[in-house]
DNA sequence: CCAAAAGTGTTGCCTTTACACCCATGT
DNA sequence: ACATGGGTGTAAAGGCAACACTTTTGG
């Protein structure tokens, strides 16, 4: 069977374009029905995990994660950030390989680190493809989020930890939402991350006073009350924004 | 000569001990004379550097930072924290081994990710301990750091970017300072770290409020003019003050 | 015409900022 | 005595939180 040749290719002399004892994992978020979903991957074992990946030997940690993000959602650009590695002496790679012959051998085998990223997409824009060990990937709502395998429970939890306090000082929106969506909506995402309610005028104030937002001639129709109006993000303004960072305090 | 034989041994068996791949190095802080200061190490052939260090099999990534720095200072309970990992494919720890026999075979060559850590301490307390790589290794004003080998330039900019978005949210001073200190000598402190002097009223309003001080009966005595009153942090409420987070806003 | 959601403005509080006066100490 | 730094209080400003009224839309 070729897969079962492509794998002990990648188990005995993936060293030879791969790293070693590193590794990269991916936390991706995505905000539909007013829920913060996660991607995940099933292993053929059926065991969960996260999108992650190796690093090349001339590649950056950094593009390797970008890289893996782009195998699995088939998008560019995306807005990624290194949050924490994670380097507990139980993380072996290896206990993933049971039964597989030669496994002892392998680079694969012994303790690896994974440096962790996160990633904010437009959920409608992903098309998630499973990588070639793996025979699932899609989306799970944040809260519902099953056993993963070695410590990725524990890494959404420190991805969604951070990605929350960044939003004292930056912007969120731009890289979740649509490229046009209403005020409401924007608001239902901070609260959805922030897991708690705000103030809809008072959220609205503060959001207009980044001068970040442009609001549109249209409104949003065929909802069943009134129509909200459209706003996009000025790009240029939104990105000087989150290299300056605010002050926003939620 | 039996350094000879130690390196010898620590470039061809090293990895029996050590991790290869993965280093640690630490941005070691201190405050003296109002002015902060970094720990560095000067290698054999001059080059001068962040101490470092290596994680053994058995070792979590953070204990490895916590060895590395009770190594180069003896001091234990040191406040640590991870604060980025970096991984550019130039970083190679065996560029370093120019000259020493053998040294392609060995766990060092080839590229290294370093995950970096920020400690805070107290200068006083510190022995600076060379390692056996090094022949020196002392305290440098932050601003008069000279280059240093691979990234490690960069690291020190990292850190202290990180440690000043960390006071916004985050006491200081319980780890930098000595157990007693005046007000003026905590703001000194603060206005070092972020580069900007502070309303000396306004400042002592703001860290009374906290909570976390408690006043002292007796003064500093000794300098030219009106003795200040000692303070010193009230550790558990310090400590729930840097779990809980706060609100501070530099 | 009613319920539900969206747009807008106002008020008061509380935090932050700016600033002034008095006190202690070494020269 | 005086220059310098330290301790304390207060008034104005600005930001934020609480809140009310009107408008639009589908049912």
């Amino acid at each position: 069977m070729d897969r079962e040749k492509q794998l002990r290719d990648f188990l005995l002399k993936g060293d030879k374009t791969y790293m070693p004892r590193v590794s990269v994992d991916c936390v991706i978020f995505g905000f539909h029905e007013d829920q913060l979903k996660v991607l995940l991957l099933r292993w053929k074992d059926g065991r969960w995990c996260l999108p992650g990946g190796f690093v090349k030997w001339d590649e950056s940690v950094d593009d390797s994660a970008v890289r893996t993000l782009q195998e699995r959602t088939a998008l560019n650009n995306i807005y990624l950030q290194q949050f924490h590695t994670f380097g507990a002496p139980d993380r072996e790679r290896g206990k993933k390989l049971k039964g597989i012959p030669d496994s002892k051998k392998s680079w694969m085998h012994d303790r690896f680190v994974s440096i962790g990223y996160y990633a904010l997409v437009e959920f409608s824009k992903v098309n998630p493809i499973p990588d070639w060990l793996s025979d699932a990937c899609h989306w799970w709502d944040l809260h519902k989020v099953p056993a993963l395998i070695y410590d990725h429970n524990e890494m959404v939890e420190k991805a969604l930890e951070k990605l929350r306090l960044s939003l004292n000082d930056h912007p969120v929106g731009y890289n979740l939402l649509q490229e046009k969506f209403t005020m409401p909506e924007l608001q239902r995402l901070y609260e959805t991350i922030l897991d708690k309610r705000l103030d809809r005028r008072n959220f609205q104030k503060k959001m207009l006073s980044l001068g970040i937002l442009e609001r549109l001639k249209e409104r949003k129709t065929g909802g069943a009350h009134k129509a909200p109006f459209l706003y996009r993000f000025d790009k240029k303004k939104y990105e000087r924004a989150m290299k300056q960072g605010l002050k926003l305090g939620f």
